[in-house]
DNA sequence: CTGAAAGCGCTAACAA
DNA sequence: TTGTTAGCGCTTTCAG
């Protein structure tokens, strides 16, 4: 079974007439080399008829490229933003004749990581960073190594790398503004505890409930951690304030879109009549809950792509790509 | 930006003062070579100071061995399972070295399909496909190479090949059972329209349900199509008629649960007070919703490092690794 | 326009 | 115990 037919470029050669290079010329239309029609012919016969593949390994070890980019996420990474734009990477990479290999981002030093090891044995021509939390530090180390690499975030990062991100947050205006449409009073938040320095959900709230004439209440505002029960407790107590209540709720992430749903109906609170919902972000769940959820969608996919796009330009090129912002938007379902 | 510094195993043989040969028996531990401890202090000594990393693609040029394996997935796969299953593979597959390969399975013949193309020109060693749809002719034709391959799957395929499954269908017993000793009178089916034969989900309930002495009700069986809206309307009928409304539901899938869930919050009805419900398969949603849904949970992830063991068993020995079937869990939560 | 030949970095006989 | 050497299959000067 572990034998291979193997029919080599040489193979082609002989069966067509030509040598090994005429046939490389050809299947890789190498410009500046005019082939007669009909040893082209003849090639392509040959090629289908042995049903030769060229090998890629031993392409890749002459031309010191192994067509593939490693795609590294953290571990913990929400799945749903994750795949989405994992399938647009695909789609972009294998335009391209290149292929994903899927890395996580868990190491102890940088000159340990996954990735870099991956890199330095010429597994990966460059890297995608979906989603993955990367230091200053490794940054500057692949910028010395002049690793290609590309960073697809929902945050810019605010440094000065190739990176793809989404305008969300400016989206919160609309929100708001629909909010006010609706004749709302009061506009609660429920988001989780900033862990990142550049994470500006909630000063992007606070800047659009300027903007529309709100006062942003304190008692309003509820950060939340990992644990499930506690974020719901902590809303319900936002709701149950029976003088106070807010009828509407910014979610800053799917998860607390789904828990500020899940905690108004344990109190019976009906959506969108009582309090209006959205939710900060894309979930395929949004529409199998009643009531099916607003949302500020991320163009997940096309982030993706574009990061594809732009690593495939740093590894044949070698220049960074400038960061590139796609628009988000403002979807409106029943909770809102 | 382009160059690589490139220290090559040479560079370390003469660092070390030794030859390459010597190199790569040290750094291949291969074994029937006796190697002299200071020399291999000493190699080991440059490999570090010239932080050399073997070229895997040389290396596989010379073994015949790309060291990763392509994962291949139907298109609309639902996320949480594909994502569940590929962390486990990931984690058995990089325990060996080898890389994932990410790859999507479509194709007008089989001979075009993506897999086929990596297999043939050396880009993967061996397949692993993870819930997708792979027809008689395919495997044929792959059995045919000598292709080694493994499926993960819910359901048996009944086919004589490697895969890996889950027993989750033998849990509906446990189900009904549980149902029946909470006094539930009648039980309803929630589930899609069968697509394939193997798809055994309904069988699988009227025999539980028949162990349980139960009846199974026509009109309390609910086969829905891809659309939301029809899914929770038939629900909802189920729900609506008085009489004969029943106390339990099994929803056949996470989508089902989610949408008998989303009916019953439409209508008004309290869960699990006037109804019961569990939910066959897995998702990280359960717990987002009120009340959080009962379910039987797929080990996802050890399916998927089961599957990375045996592709690998596949590879090396090239025999085809029997079917394995790892146990799924009843997980009792607030809405049963 | 096409062919001969070198060589990418590695492994594995075979020699020493 | 270690070194010499011959390729793996491909691309690519350089000749013809």
């Amino acid at each position: 079974m572990r034998k291979k037919k193997s029919v080599s470029s040489k193979d082609v050669a002989r069966e067509a007439g030509v040598s090994q290079a005429t046939v490389s010329y050809i299947l890789n239309n190498v410009k500046g080399v005019k082939i007669r029609p009909e040893t082209r012919q003849a090639v392509l016969d040959a090629v289908k008829k042995l049903n030769y593949h060229p090998d890629q390994i031993a392409r890749g070890m002459k031309l010191k490229r192994s067509m593939s980019v490693g795609v590294v996420t953290d571990r913990n990474v929400t799945n749903f933003y994750f795949m989405k734009t994992l399938e647009g990477i695909r789609d972009g990479l294998q335009a391209h004749n290149y292929s994903v290999s899927l890395l996580f981002n868990k190491y102890e030093s940088i000159e340990e990581a996954e990735f870099i090891k991956y890199y330095s044995s010429n597994r990966i021509d460059g890297i995608i960073f979906a989603f993955a939390s990367i230091s200053d530090e490794d940054i500057e180390y692949m910028d010395s190594m002049g690793i290609p690499y590309v960073m697809v975030n929902t945050y810019p990062s605010g440094r000065d790398v190739g990176e793809v991100c989404t305008d969300h947050l400016s989206h919160i205006q609309a929100v708001i503004g629909y909010f006010k449409s609706q004749g709302v009073k009061d506009i609660a938040y429920a988001g989780p505890v900033p862990r990142r320095a550049n994470d500006r959900r909630l000063e992007a709230f606070k800047e659009a409930m300027a903007l529309h004439g709100y006062e942003v209440k304190e008692e309003l505002t509820v950060l939340g951690g990992h644990d499930n029960g506690e974020v719901c407790r902590a809303i319900m107590g936002l709701l149950e304030d029976k003088d106070g209540r807010p009828d509407a709720i910014l979610a800053a992430s799917p998860r607390f879109g789904m828990l500020t749903v899940k905690s108004c109906h344990m109190l019976g609170i009906r959506i969108p009549q009582d309090v209006r919902i959205v939710a900060v972000g894309s979930s395929n769940f949004f529409e199998l809950i009643h009531p099916t959820l607003s949302s500020i969608e991320l163009p997940l996919y096309d982030m993706g792509l574009k990061a594809a796009e732009m690593v495939l330009k740093a590894i044949d090129k070698g220049d960074m790509v400038p960061t590139t912002v796609l628009p988000s938007e403002f979807v409106i379902r029943e909770s809102s």
